[in-house]
RNA sequence: GGAUCGGUAGUUCAGUUGGUUAGAAUGCCGCCCUGUCACGGCGGAGGUCGCGGGUUCGAGUCCCGUCCGGUCCGCCA
């Protein structure tokens, strides 16, 4: 028996029990005759004594940090107490021991406030994973883990695992591909998502699947994506867009208790794309402040229900004499509250801020609502007071706040106003950290056009049913695609899909639609993605010959596990909430993979390496 | 594919207009210390300034290239 404890149980209650403990050795402070020793593992740190009376020495024993030792001894109450400590209230006085593994001096602390660097730490992962905060993070990956394993068991969801050596089917995100030696020439790939296994399992009649699995995408990669993640990946079947949100709303609700004892009791809010879009500039709105957008010029095609809006604008289509605002197709405004005192250097930083290559713009507009009721402006020669009380009052701008407007393309004005809104959230407080705010955003286009190929894109995947009322129209009238370019104009342009993805903070947490389930519809959806019938069959005929047999109506939902697990432990990087993660460059720098490969395995795959 | 910031002692960093022997903290090593817990005191060791080239009497510092890392844009159905 190597211990009788761990380093994190020992109380005062257990006084004078003879005990033995192992761990790593995290401190050793030498006081002449006596030397404490800080012993660590996964459960606590707990002091040793050594030296005292008839305990033994350390003396010519080479006690370093980080190795691993066996102590027994008695547990005594301390004279000094720790309080920051749980078991600061004991000690251990060490009658024996054993220097178990010795260690070599570990290249940085391992410490909660660790002197490491990111890339050492990375390297040296197996050390960084001793620290407390990287442990707390992984504890709390589990336990978000636990929680939804037992509301999808309880909800009748059963866990099947699906292969993860798939064929490749280049639609949407790279697949990383893996070559095979039996058959040579060909290759798998790993899958993105168990998308179409999950839905042929809908069609086996298993209608509640859910596992939690990772899954593969050969992009470029950011602080909240891998080249492999996690996902929570759930289908249902005989189920409408309302049955899924529910039940999934309601394992988020259960992860919020379970994890953080928060009761997320109010309702949780719901917005189209269209309407997310128009008010937050983002398909993923923080909702937890509102600084909402002020639409003072709009392309009338990009939001059709809003034209009459348009009619009534302030800058409207017409000339206001600004060529700014007269050349831009979008003008578009935000109140920030409370900030009207801004110097000329606030707002030329933020004018910067706004210029830079992330973000686009050439310029920014701004208007100072000043608590005397006046307005001053960087436009006052183009605009009257009042004109400029009308751009205020259309963003909503109380006395005091300051408005900024910015002007340009329309996608890309949005996305900046829309960076800017969340910057500003960001400046003034207004995200806080502890709230969590839900959002269902629904009603997505079902289709976008895609610039670099020239052709329509399924915006969520190629297996999202349209909404219902949107069926039809792709059933049976379905002009030709002529150009791919003239996207707006197509009847298809406006269909909407049945879709729907959860937000959590500004982050997108799960997506997911209700699937189509007829072949002849699944034929149109290839067709309309620029699919020839040989392609279809060749990439998805099994899927298209499961639905001729009995395919149930389903939907389903799936959530970036790693992401979920960050943004509840209140992190913007999932790399700490993943044990053995990849850099930015999507290497293991622990391994240092990925690497060459042995001339033999080449031999044994019948492949001949020529790089380009 | 692009933008941007960084790379100096084991580690985290400072290093002025280009100018003597490149510093600090921490860690490490040695000695002292019987109540520390970020222990303390004294002493010591520790550097190819990422790499290559250039400018210059002289480069950690300026220029060009390159490699590595962070963040972001594109990309991520």
């Amino acid at each position: 028996m190597y211990r009788s404890h761990t380093c994190g149980e020992l109380t005062i209650s257990d006084v004078n029990k003879e005990i033995t403990l192992a761990g790593w050795v995290q401190t050793v402070r030498k006081f002449g005759a006596i030397t404490f020793v800080d012993l660590r593992d996964r459960y606590g740190i707990t002091q040793l004594l050594f030296g005292e009376e008839l305990n033994p020495t350390l003396d010519n024993q080479p006690l370093g940090r980080e190795f691993v030792l066996q102590a027994t001894g008695r547990v005594s109450e301390r004279s000094n107490k720790n309080p920051n400590l749980s078991t600061g209230d004991i000690e251990i006085a060490v009658s024996s021991f054993k220097i178990l593994n010795k260690s070599a001096l570990p290249p940085f602390s391992i410490q909660d406030d660790t002197d490491g660097g990111d890339d050492l730490r990375m390297k040296y992962r197996f050390l960084d994973l001793r620290r407390n905060p990287v442990k707390k993070n992984l504890e709390l990956r589990y336990a978000v883990n636990r929680s939804a394993r037992n509301y999808l068991h309880e909800k009748q969801f059963m866990d099947i695992e699906t292969p993860f050596l798939i064929k490749s089917t280049p639609e949407g995100a790279r697949d990383f591909v893996v070559p095979s030696r039996m058959n040579p020439g060909q290759f798998y790939a790993l899958p993105q998502s168990p998308q179409t296994f999950k839905q042929l399992l809908m069609v086996s009649g298993y209608d509640r699947y859910y596992q939690i699995v990772k899954c593969f995408r050969d992009e470029d990669l950011r602080a909240d994506r891998q080249p492999e993640f996690t996902q929570i990946d759930c289908e249902m079947a005989f189920v409408e867009q309302e049955d899924i949100l529910q039940m999934f709303e309601g394992l988020i609700k259960r992860i919020f208790k379970d994890v953080k004892d928060i009761d997320y009791t109010e309702k949780v809010e719901r917005t189209t794309w269209q309407q997310a879009m128009w008010t937050y500039g983002n398909d993923k709105p923080d909702i937890r402040f509102g600084m909402q957008i002020a639409n003072l010029k709009f392309p009338s095609h990009t939001f059709p229900e809003k034209a009459a809006e348009l009619q009534e604008n302030i800058i409207g289509a017409g000339n206001c004499g600004f060529s700014v605002f007269d050349n831009a197709e979008t003008v578009l405004a935000i109140a920030v509250p409370g900030c009207s005192e801004y110097t000329r250097k606030q707002v030329d930083e933020l004018t910067e801020w706004v210029k830079r290559p992330q973000i686009g713009m050439q310029g920014m507009v701004y208007i100072k609502c000043n608590t005397d009721g006046t307005y001053k402006s960087s436009v006052d020669k183009f605009f009257s007071e009042e004109k400029l009380k009308q751009f205020a009052d259309k963003a909503n701008a109380k006395a005091g706040d300051l408005v900024l407007v910015l002007a340009g393309r329309e996608e890309r004005t949005r996305k900046a106003t829309s960076e800017l809104r969340l910057e500003m959230g960001k400046r003034l407080g207004l995200r806080k950290e502890n709230e969590f705010k839900l959002l269902w955003v629904l009603d997505f286009p079902l289709f976008e056009y895609a610039e670099e190929d020239n052709r329509w894109v399924a915006r969520h995947h190629p297996f999202t049913s349209p909404k219902p009322d949107h069926i039809d129209v792709m059933i049976n009238n379905h002009p030709a695609i002529d150009d791919a370019a003239k996207y707006l104009e197509h009847p298809y342009s406006g269909i909407k899909a049945n879709a729907y993805d959860m937000v959590l903070n500004g982050n997108e947490i799960g997506g997911g639609s209700i699937r189509i389930y007829q072949r002849e519809l699944q034929e149109k959806m290839f067709a309309a993605l620029g699919m020839t019938e040989e392609e279809a069959l060749h990439k998805f005929g099994f899927l298209l010959g499961a639905f001729e047999y009995g395919a149930p109506p389903h939907g389903g939902i799936a959530f970036g596990f790693d992401r979920l697990c960050a943004i509840l432990g209140g992190s913007e990087s999932i790399r700490d909430f993943i044990a053995f993660p990849k850099n930015n460059s999507g290497r293991d720098v622990m391994l240092d993979a990925p690497s060459t490969i042995d001339a033999k395995q080449f031999d044994e795959l019948q492949i001949k390496l020529d790089l380009r």
